[in-house]
DNA sequence: AATTAGTAGTAGTAATACTATCATAACCGA
DNA sequence: TCGGTTATGATAGTATTACTACTACTAATT
């Protein structure tokens, strides 16, 4: 199965999927962050690295930042149609809940080829650096672009879930933006920073997120499971 | 009160806090991150901005990169401190657990005045851009030199705060650096992304952070809260 | 008064992040 | 086959950034 997003056209100049240099940039761009990081990464090597020019890629995206929204959002996109997959024709609030928090962790989709987008690279890229997307002065303006909208759909598309389950909680959008922000935070401490995180990085691809999976489950359930007599009888106290 | 942080010798090349220029490069690097983003920033307008110039500079700091880690690592110090502060001869648990939450949120100490640092733009910064402190490349190096020290040594203690509310709690560490983060996610969220939350901003500084307490309250609680015979009878599901 | 250690200032370089212009090859309908 | 458009490539140039090397000064020490 071949699948085409329609990422936000205002990140691009020229719409990459439209022809083989476009393709090329997003691949080697997929590849060449992963391996340089965002602030090291420039379109000077990325031309060098396809045999092409920067004046050439800069026909495409104004700069690697645009390139790098560009490639997040087709995450966003992309993640959002795994959750529609993953819960169409499941009718337990529970079980879609856990679907999604799978889906969210994972970067696999069966039947689905993108030849020119490597998803476990950009995942990891996500990861990383995902929030360098929206974490600058510039975001009220790149808001009103239409930046974020993937985001803001994921999220919205995620805290419907969550009201499935409990439509009195209050928070279901801080609890949906929080679920991925904190999915992809102990992915990348796992590795790089353990003592931040209490889930471990294996590379048993089969117990791998085993950890994540258990404590973003408890994260999400308990918080949207109603307390019960013996809890909120908790002393209330007065704050500062 | 006078409180004197020993930050991470390894982040500068000459104590900023030792000399005239040095408390200038701190509290003016302060004032144009906030105001320029940390993409934007650098060592020209910051020399400009304190009538020196470059090169000396310089002979503070390595590079921009590396005054951040300093910004930041002195914000986690001055949390942790607070945190300290706030939890002293407090024994209920969870009323500990309310104080490290408020402490989080807020950017206050009482009675405490380092004149080169301005707290509340620092928070401001953090929450907007202290993420990028660990999100690139060279994070493992960095690592290696202790430059992330602080912000363990501040999970430790939240943690330690959790594990006291609940001694069986198998994720603390993860709980500890999720409140960190989405705190901050939350507090910026709600200035520039709205519908990532459900937390609002208010200019009145009484009500500001009221929801972003209770959200945060109910997700550490509820999560630390052993689940009830009603939730742990859900139905088991076999994931994928 | 001479020496020296430490710090500020000047000048310069390499790399980055573009922009502009022109050439050329493919492709496309008339 | 012609003329026009599109896509890419080649070359050059500029402004800014991120430094580095060197010089000049100051202040304490002998």
């Amino acid at each position: 199965m071949a699948i085409n997003f329609k990422v936000n056209v205002n990140t691009f100049l020229k719409d990459p999927v439209s022809t083989d240099l476009g393709k090329k940039i997003l691949s080697a761009g997929i590849r060449l962050i992963d391996e340089h990081g965002l602030e090291d990464f420039n379109f000077k090597k990325l031309s060098q690295e396809i045999g092409s020019t920067e004046s050439s890629v800069y026909r495409y995206f104004e700069n690697k930042h645009y390139l790098f929204i560009y490639l997040v959002n087709w995450y966003w996109e992309w993640t959002s149609m795994r959750i529609s997959l993953a819960t169409i024709n499941i009718d337990d609030p529970k079980v879609k809940i856990q679907k999604v928090i799978k889906t969210v962790i994972e970067s696999t989709m069966a039947n689905v080829d993108v030849p020119f987008i490597d998803e476990e690279i950009l995942h990891r890229i996500v990861a990383r650096e995902g929030s360098k997307a929206y974490h600058h002065k510039l975001v009220d303006k790149e808001n009103q672009y239409g930046f974020f909208l993937a985001y803001k759909a994921l999220c919205k598309k995620i805290s419907n879930v969550f009201l499935e389950f409990n439509p009195e909680y209050k928070y279901p959008k801080s609890l949906a933006s929080t679920l991925i922000e904190v999915c992809n935070n102990n992915i990348y401490f796992s590795k790089h920073l353990p003592r931040l995180t209490d889930v471990e990085f294996s590379k048993d691809s089969d117990v791998k997120h085993e950890h994540l999976f258990e404590m973003l489950e408890s994260l999400i359930i308990n918080s949207l499971t109603k307390k019960s007599k013996n809890n909120i009888n908790h002393p209330k106290v007065k704050l500062s």
